[in-house]
DNA sequence: TAGAATTATTGATTTTTGTGAAAATAAAAT
DNA sequence: ATTTTATTTTCACAAAAATCAATAATTCTA
């Protein structure tokens, strides 16, 4: 278990390492990713202060997921024992899973994006529209319009 | 702790109730859903003999989500205690829905239907399409189109 | 087994989102 | 401060999937 201090941009991890550490963020904003055959990227996670960050996947397999600094970030390394986790904490994360699986199939891009405005107020501010939208499965395109649309029937009342 | 004989199209939980029990599929078949607003549903899991099926909320929360048998099943009832969990079985969970979450986001309709295909090959034979479209986030309409694309194509060898 | 009910397929049409490309803004770097 | 780089917006067009509606096929049930 060490604290290492690492500057915005920089790769904690990348898609195939073998990799059994968690990062814990002390300061600073992480996300995880993961990038298609196309070179398209989706996030898939957000990480501020006081969240964790590691693959879910078995110890010896390598990772699916880019582990990268949004910003210049304090974060505590620690080496990865699922058998020792808090059961309580991995149900919380299934339970948030569960709930963007469903919204993932059931919501349109706007009914998605006004969702996380609501879940996440404080990380809209942080991060790019298009990390936002890759977050939300779509494109920044699409983000940038389903928010002018948005705000244009606002206007009018619509 | 009892185990119970239902039928299918039985229900063993409603979206809101306060349920704290855990089913294990000893025959049979099961499935999770929640339902929209505008009364479509939308399969959360199957949960085939061998698995478990429960609602990943805080015990004196309402459940977000139906249970119902899609087959005759044998089921064995148990009162649930998350903090007595195996935490590996739950970082599993948690990888499967960090899959079924990117490919929400990066795969198109017909994509997912293949992977689903290869993933639960058994389910397939099992349930009505409706209900495997539904799982993967898209019309049954769309799911025969897909198939039907997909037969055509490569009878032609495209 | 006949009739009813459900499920699957097909077609025409609309809506939503993606794509590619350009212009406008904003941010970062020298 | 000015240039470079990255991000966001906008537009025209294409593709994917939803919707609506009708038929065909299947399954259930009396």
């Amino acid at each position: 278990m060490k604290k290492i201090s690492i500057k915005k941009g920089t790769l904690l991890q990348h898609k195939g390492d073998v990799n059994t550490m968690v990062y814990e963020v002390e300061s600073g904003l992480l996300r995880s990713f993961s990038i298609d055959a196309k070179g398209k990227e989706y996030v898939f996670l957000f990480a501020p202060e006081g969240w964790i960050v590691a693959d879910a996947i078995a110890p010896e397999e390598a990772s699916e997921l880019f582990i990268e600094a949004i910003e210049d970030s304090i974060v505590i390394v620690k080496e990865r024992d699922v058998s020792s986790v808090d059961p309580i904490v991995l149900a919380k994360r299934i339970s948030v899973l569960q709930n963007r699986v469903i919204r993932l199939m059931s919501a349109s891009a706007i009914e998605r994006y006004e969702a996380f405005l609501k879940t996440y107020p404080d990380i809209v501010q942080r991060v790019p529209q298009k990390m936002i939208a890759s977050f939300l499965g779509i494109t920044p395109e699409a983000l940038s319009k389903a928010k002018g649309d948005k705000m244009r029937s606002s206007i009018k009342g619509i």
